[in-house]
DNA sequence: GGCCCCTCTCTTTTT
DNA sequence: GAGAGGGGCC
């Protein structure tokens, strides 16, 4: 107990507190029994008033401090509504029930774990959801709609996901959303878009668009087929014993439901109940409240909100809810609305007020009776008369530059800067910025999330760690992984070391059996060279070596820590600039490994990596809030972020239409809900950015910038946001047009485009580079290379940097494998007819079980499945035209056309008569026709597949042992399409297009004899572009273009 | 108006 | 990889 003085102190500091307080939040805090409603609009004391009356409720009633019950959204809000009250009231105040929802919701289960059933219930952690997903997505058939037609099963994850959390926190059934569907497809043929206005083709007006409408059929069966996995994830969740953050609320709500006497146990213990930031709370949150209260009439509730603040809605959070409490209880309930503002000049009130006026639904115009114009009373700032700022810009570097040089103006002058803060609304548009302050070394803050399994650093020790366990597993079998490690900077070999390497590698390697992990410890070898810095190369040599054979007696972190102290990562950390960062980077590494170390005890480095690659699969981020901050820095923020906050400056970045205003692009990664299921239409979705607009406005205090360019970077023309005009419709402020100075935009240029070069290497010695190309001939695939980047054909085919096969290539290569054999054994075969079936398909098996060190477990099966099915489908379907005179795999040497060597393999060469041909290539993943395009202004090299045969019959029709002319070529897809069907694509082949690909044949030969490939190209995924500018190797599925020609 | 085809881009955040 | 927006054509 507290003794007298203290409780004096703290009486008659409450006491001024409430005596400071204006009229209506007198009002509200004086309010004590029935329902009510107070909106609180930007900078209005709302934290104030909560607390406040919580210290009015324990003052003047009989009431206990655990007879309240306060729910808040965040932890911050928790923390911030604690401080004050101990301020009101001392420390009386840690007995107040002051909870999140989640937070109350878990302390319900565990206070009746005999009623939720199970006492060894734990949250669930990302991974083990991707885990769960995953294997529910494992056991689904071939054909099943989320399945079908995807190269890569997993496609649908995070769609999944999505809908299912969805489904928690809106307490969907399968059933609801199921019904939702067929109300939308039912009544979808009587909308305007699905009817033809007039004559077109054979439609007349009138006429349903039924391809549209298939379309939409098409969707909407991807989602049932998902809503319909509810359950089972639910139960597989239940199985492993694990709950999520909404379950804790879903599971309460239930409770609640189906149980009541807990629910009477909390209605009788909580008198009061007080609810903040009301606007943010989701359906099933807002079901949970409702329970709570709805034992009495005139519920003791306390709601505390803003309707032109709710942001969220895309968490679920439903302005509606406000209206819907107003009207339950309209005889009962109290409106305050609070209108003095202790925040801001009354010219950014009135600038921010001439904005939102212009949203309809809003609980000012629902009930007439109220006014809702906010008046400037703080001490400072009220009566400011500097008037908010519409800067117009040419571009986005004009107005990235002046902003930062405006900052940095007042950063001179002293100006503190954590009083300064950029607004937008997505992070993307802050990157450019980002990167100039940075360069001028002016200090900013930012609590963005970053993967820091994306960063290079970690990719590279990702990449060590899963050579070492390669290495381990089979000698020499990760020499493309060495390669790379190479060139880690940290390492500190040099560059030329590695080019005179390479080359040695190149002439010799394939003749004297030869392997980079054994050159490197070649002191011999390194004299002959004439290697600069053998040391360096000898001491990692050592390394690798060391950690292979200790590989299965350290453990996962020893090996970990060893490899960083040994390989001079850590001491190039220790040196770099940015250390701080980058050693927060590791550590939260290291304790991510840890914490699986804990889970696992047997962590294999195997392991952590399939783990790591799963996490990258479905952007799993390693649990790090990045924040960069400096005590004094400008605060870079989302208009979400800045919510609650506010700064003497605010300039609202890039108020463009395509960024501020409404999408709408269903977002990717999400399955598209029919209208009837989601909750707001276009124009909810207008008024919803319009209070993300008003939420960023009404953050600054005396000075407001809002800016945007009418161009972007590349001079596309830029609308701004229509909430610029509806601040020049109602108000005075004017646009101001404003025109940097060359030099100013010039340096920063200069500052921001270092970067964009093109990747470039050293040209290596003539006489060399000449020996390696002695032997070589140009194939379809190397023409290829060359086309789409010169410096990706040097890496592959003249410096022929070892390459593992691909999961989908081994693949491939069995398929291939299984049709070639069926053709060779019908032309053994006396009687020339096919082998069966079940021949055919152990064929493909037996190339498989070959191929089988290029899969994972998982991939194996899946592929085996894949085509077993397919192949079989193919076999049934065709078996009876496949043509006989035919040559499987017909592989061509020794061409010689226009003095260029060419070479290639061709899957099979059907006779067509005496004097031609017709030529086949197998494909296997999706079609895709814009390979099989001619060339065209834009792409002037024609598509892949169409060059390919091209190529082929360029080649067959130069090859001397053949009379014949091929007449015509086919790309033959051994996997169905979306609509179930084997497709062949067959084009004649003509002299023209023989003429076009002619001429790139030689354009690049000749190319190749200047050694005129050292410069990269432009496309920003470019495995070894990528790998020349940052020494890290991008491994994205854009990496496909290696394996799609699978020729030679 | 309606469709084809090419091109461009791929949020926001808390528990 | 997919969906939307814009240009071009009927």
């Amino acid at each position: 107990m507290p003794d007298k003085q203290t409780r004096q102190y703290y009486t008659s500091a409450f006491e001024s507190v409430i005596a400071q307080l204006n009229k209506e939040q007198e009002l509200a805090v004086n309010h004590i029994e029935g329902p009510m409603l107070v909106i609180a609009g930007p900078g209005t004391g709302k934290t104030h008033i909560l607390t406040a009356r919580i210290g009015r409720i324990l003052q003047q009633t009989d009431a206990a401090p655990y007879n309240i019950l306060c729910l808040t959204f965040t932890d911050a809000g928790v923390l911030a509504m604690r401080e004050r009250l101990l301020e009101f009231i001392g420390p009386d105040a840690h007995k107040v029930h002051i909870y999140t929802y989640h937070s109350f919701c878990n302390t319900v289960i565990q206070e009746n774990l005999e009623y939720f059933g199970r006492h060894d219930l734990e949250p669930l952690s990302d991974l083990e959801r991707v885990e769960i997903i995953r294997r529910l997505l494992e056991q689904l058939p071939q054909e099943h709609p989320l399945i079908k037609g995807k190269r890569d099963i997993y496609y649908h994850e995070g769609a999944l996901y999505d809908l299912f959390k969805r489904m928690k926190t809106e307490n969907w059934t399968s059933e609801f959303i199921y019904n939702k569907i067929d109300a939308y497809l039912k009544a979808l043929p009587e909308r305007e878009d699905y009817i033809y206005k007039r004559k077109f083709k054979d439609f007349v007006k009138g006429d349903i668009k039924e391809a549209k409408l298939q379309e939409e059929v098409e969707r909407m069966k991807k989602l049932r087929s998902a809503a319909a996995l509810f359950p089972i994830y639910k139960e597989a969740m239940y199985k492993a014993r694990r709950y999520d953050f909404d379950d804790m609320v879903l599971w309460v709500l239930k409770a609640f439901q189906e149980n009541e006497a807990l629910l009477r146990n909390y209605q009788e213990q909580y008198l009061y109940l007080l609810v903040d930031e009301y606007q943010d709370t989701n359906g099933t949150q807002n079901q949970v409240i409702q329970h709570l209260i709805e034992y009495w009439d005139k519920p003791n509730i306390f709601v505390v909100g803003d309707d032109d603040q709710s942001i969220f809605e895309f968490q679920g959070a439903r302005l509606k809810n406000i209206l819907d409490f107003y009207q339950k209880y309209e005889k009962s309930i109290e409106l305050v609305l609070l209108k003095d503002n202790y925040r801001s000049s009354q010219n950014i009130l009135d600038t921010s007020i001439a904005v939102i006026n212009n949203n309809e639904k809003r609980m000012v115009v629902t009930l007439e009776n109220l006014e809702k114009k906010l008046a400037a009373q703080n001490q400072f700032f009220a009566t400011s008369t500097i008037k908010p700022h519409l800067f117009e810009y040419h571009n986005r570097l004009a107005e990235n530059t002046d902003i930062v040089n405006r900052i940095e103006a007042l950063h001179q002058e002293g100006f503190p800067l954590n009083e300064i803060a950029i607004i937008y609304a997505k992070h993307k548009q802050a990157r450019a910025i980002i990167a100039l302050l940075e360069k001028k070394k002016i200090p900013y803050n930012t609590k963005r999330r970053i993967n820091i399994l994306d960063l290079p650093m970690l990719q590279n020790l990702r990449l060590f760690l899963q050579y070492i366990a390669k290495e381990y597993r089979q000698p020499h079998s990760a020499e493309e992984e060495l390669f790379q490690i190479l060139h880690f900077d940290f390492l500190g070999i040099s560059a030329q070391d590695i080019g005179r390497l390479s080359l040695y590698m190149a002439k010799h390697q394939a003749s004297e059996d030869l392997y980079w992990r054994s050159i490197l410890q070649d002191k011999k070898l390194f004299k002959l060279l004439k290697i600069e810095k053998p040391d360096t190369i000898l001491e990692f040599g050592k390394l690798v070596d060391e950690l292979i054979i200790h590989f299965n007696n350290y453990t996962t972190l020893k090996l970990l820590e060893k490899l960083i102290n040994r390989s001079g990562l850590l001491k190039k950390i220790i040196h770099h600039d940015d250390k701080t960062w980058l050693l927060q980077v590791v550590a939260t590494f290291f304790d991510f490994v840890k914490k699986e170390t804990e889970r696992h005890p047997r962590l294999t480095i195997y392991r952590l990596l399939e783990t790591l690659r799963n996490m990258d699969a479905n952007r799993i981020a390693l649990g790090v809030n990045k924040t960069i901050y400096s005590d004094n820095g400008v605060n870079m923020l989302t208009a979400f972020g800045a919510k609650g906050l506010e700064f003497q400056y605010v300039f609202l970045l890039d108020c463009v239409k395509e960024n501020w205003e409404p999408t709408t692009k269903g977002m990717q990664g999400r399955f598209t809900y029919p209208d009837t299921l989601t909750y707001s239409n276009i124009e909810d979705a207008m008024e919803a950015r319009r209070r993300l607009f008003y939420v960023g406005m009404t953050r600054a205090k005396e000075q407001l910038y809002i800016s945007y360019s009418k161009k972007d970077n590349k001079g596309k023309p830029l609308g701004r946001a229509v909430f610029i005009d509806e601040i020049l419709e109602d108000t005075t402020l004017k646009i101001e047009e404003k025109i940097l100075d060359k030099t100013a935009l010039f340096e920063a240029q200069v500052l921001l485009l270092k970067e964009l070069q093109v990747a470039q290497v050293e040209r290596l010695d003539e006489a060399t580079v000449n020996g390696l190309l002695a032997n070589f001939a140009l194939s379809a695939s190397s023409l290829n290379r060359f086309l789409n980047c010169p410096l990706s054909f040097y890496y592959q085919y003249i410096l022929r940097i070892p390459s593992s096969s691909s999961e989908a290539a081994s693949y491939g290569t069995a398929m291939h494998f299984a049709l070639r054999r069926l053709f060779d054994k019908m032309l053994l075969s006396e009687t020339k007819t096919f082998p069966t079936e079940q021949v055919f398909i152990e064929d493909f098996e037996w190339e498989m079980k070959r191929q089988k060190g290029n899969f994972t477990k998982k991939e194996y099966q899946r592929r085996l499945k894949a085509g077993r099915s397919f192949l079989s489908k193919y076999y049934q379907y065709y078996i009876d035209e496949f043509p006989k005179k035919v040559k499987p795999e017909l592989d061509i040497r020794n061409v010689v056309y226009k003095d260029v060597p060419l070479k290639g393999a061709i899957d099979l060469v059907e006779y067509l008569d005496k004097n031609y041909v017709h030529l086949i290539d197998y494909k296997t993943g999706s079609l895709d026709d814009k390979k099989l395009k001619m060339p065209t202004k834009a792409k002037p090299y024609g598509g892949n597949y169409w060059r390919q045969l091209v190529f082929y019959k360029i080649l067959f029709d130069n090859y001397k042992s053949s009379n014949s002319i091929a007449q015509s070529g086919e790309i033959a897809y051994l996997e169905t399409d979306k609509t179930s069907q084997f497709v062949k694509e067959k084009r004649t082949l003509s002299s023209k297009e023989v003429d076009v690909v002619g001429g790139m044949i030689t354009a690049v030969w000749q190319k190749i004899k200047k050694h005129d490939f050292y410069q990269g190209c432009e496309d920003k995924n470019c495995k070894w572009c990528n790998f020349v500018k940052r020494n890290i190797m991008s491994d994205t599925y854009n990496d496909i273009e290696a394996e799609e020609l699978d020729d030679l």
